[in-house]
DNA sequence: GGCTAAAATGTAACCGCTTACATTCCTTTT
DNA sequence: AAAAGGAATGTAAGCGGTTACATTTTAGCC
């Protein structure tokens, strides 16, 4: 690969000239312009970006975490990040982790050793303090799902909560009197924030919360399939059924099924999350809208911002849930 | 952060030493080995990955070029190729190509300029011709999808016509005569390959092809369901429908439904790819497997192997496609 | 202890680029 | 026409590492 060098070299300028032309940078006359150009063509010269970061101390990428990059969850947000950078002509670098601590810290100093300008975090195993001494020593930080008091307008999140309790009411309202709940990991704050959601529309309609109406899972889709066995075996019944995620919804439907029961007749479910398959599941599943999407978008624009100085873009820091209502979910005994 | 001049200043020995402990080569005495690894420690020390990208001309990282994040076939491709080359200390780059050759070009000089030390492709715009080049040019990559023979070590492929053979197949031997098809796009190779699978399986059946029956999509959700209305417009019947991918099956259903027909019963319908979501679909979706995490590992242990030289891995270049039965089709009249 | 070879450590050039500052070249002004 | 000032270009010092080669230390042996 040609170097700056060689482009000097061709063209008759010196390597600054032709960095300012590389950079747009400075004043070059258009007659020197077109020289470089023209040797830069001759030559099939691209600059080389490694040497270009560690020179200007910027490169041009920014780091992207996510828990796990199969499943239809964080596809849809990585997507709309490397849209929104890449329109800006920035890139991405992604890695997962796994939701481990170990796994999650290693990749950040992956990330920042290689010296991306801009971190967007969705983690969930590393402490509150991790990631606000990690902002406060100067790494760029945009995080999804978790709102931080010391950097909340680098964060980008949603009221789970809330939506937890929108589902959990919206099958109270069509009568029924007896759920049982899928839980999220309930080590992990969205897991609790989720369960605490489903509590309090209980308690709001004065229903007692039973214990053993409740299985914790792990998000995917085996645990919901667990989870569901266990609730069945427990013989408390219930018509209703709230997943703290779509996925697990979808294995615990897969037992439902196995156990001769039908949707929404014997049983109405309703999960979390509002991913793409949910409306190719029939019937359709309820589900509580996450706008994950949006939300990446909104996260890699904190970034333009902060970090690359764009301005005039719209920025949402806060989202709320939506309940969307389908075929899963029915009037009891209708 | 620290540099690795302060380190060696601190530890009281040259950079060199200091280097050489990073890296583990070169002799160290245990106790200087010691000192240096203290005042990492101290200083909270982590190596620019940019410098040493730039000083020893790798950068393990490895790019990889997907046409789309979202959906739920790239998220598992991506997530097999992470956890491999993560298992063995290296990075990954990703871009997406959106099926658009400028940005499959540009793109792929990203990844270059950006030092990979290999690349991953999954693309569709470029020709064969680019992709040899950049192979022949001297840039290591490794071809998910397409199948060159002067690369053919480093291309992951499967029989996309036999796959759409087979599943055009299994349809004629549930009895059924009259069959429509919704291909994917027709200007990519697989494509072509999968429409090209349709027609032998109805020619070895004796089967009359007819154009009316067919209808073009472009592998997305949407482009199902405009396929799907404009075959029932045409109005030449049909019981079953062969689908170039699960996406667009699943699109497709949601119009059999909104139409008043019953699957299996009305339709049978089968679809290719065995996303994971299918299996949540109901009946569940028929299809054909197409192991893509098990070729996205592979292609990361092309790379291990050509480019960081690990030994003893075991790698296929070619797949099968399987059949997948499920409840989406059924014996005509059944 | 003195000599030598091997082992450990140090020196300095280099990777390809950016950028502060110095220099040269035009214009303009008087 | 000479001086001044600004625009264009050039020079060279880094950025933070790696690594070939030089130098020093250590160990082994007589």
């Amino acid at each position: 690969m040609a170097t700056i060098y060689e482009v000097s070299e061709l063209a008759g300028v010196s390597l600054a000239t032709v960095s300012r032309v590389i950079n747009n940078s400075g004043k070059v006359t258009p007659a020197t312009r077109e020289k470089v150009e023209a040797a830069m063509r001759e030559l099939g010269y691209r600059p080389n970006s490694i040497a270009q970061s560690l020179a200007s101390n910027r490169s041009n990428s920014v780091g992207v975490l996510v828990p796990e990059l199969h499943g239809p969850f964080f596809g849809s947000m990585l997507g709309s990040i490397e849209d929104e950078l890449r329109a800006y002509g920035k890139h991405v670098i992604i890695t997962a982790g796994h939701s481990d601590e170990e796994k999650e810290k290693d990749s950040i100093g992956f990330l920042v050793s290689r010296q991306c300008d801009a971190l967007i975090l969705h983690v969930y195993a590393v402490s509150n303090d991790f990631v606000t001494d990690l902002h406060e020593s100067g790494t760029r930080v945009a995080l999804i799902g978790r709102d931080l008091p010391q950097m909340a307008a680098n964060c980008i999140c949603i009221d789970n909560e809330q939506g937890q309790y929108l589902a959990t009411k919206s099958l109270i309202e069509l009568g029924h009197t007896q759920l049982a709940y899928i839980a999220g990991p309930l080590w992990k704050s969205d897991g609790q924030q989720r369960m605490a959601g489903f509590r309090r529309a209980l308690a709001e309609h004065g229903q007692p919360f039973d214990e053993r109406c409740v299985a914790e899972g792990n998000y995917q889709e085996a645990s919901g399939q667990r989870a569901m066995r266990r609730l069945l075996e427990r013989r408390v019944p219930f018509t209703g059924l709230v997943c703290a995620n779509d996925v697990m919804a979808a294995g615990a439907i897969v037992v439902v099924r196995e156990s001769g029961m039908t949707l929404p007749r014997d049983l109405s479910v309703i999960g979390f999350d509002n991913v793409f398959f949910t409306r190719y599941m029939h019937p359709a599943l309820s589900t509580i809208n996450y706008p994950i999407a949006e939300m990446g978008q909104m996260a890699a624009r904190c970034v333009l911002r902060d970090v690359y100085g764009v301005e005039g873009l719209e920025i949402r820091n806060r989202f709320e849930p939506q309940l969307v209502s389908r075929g899963s979910t029915a009037l009891l005994g209708a």
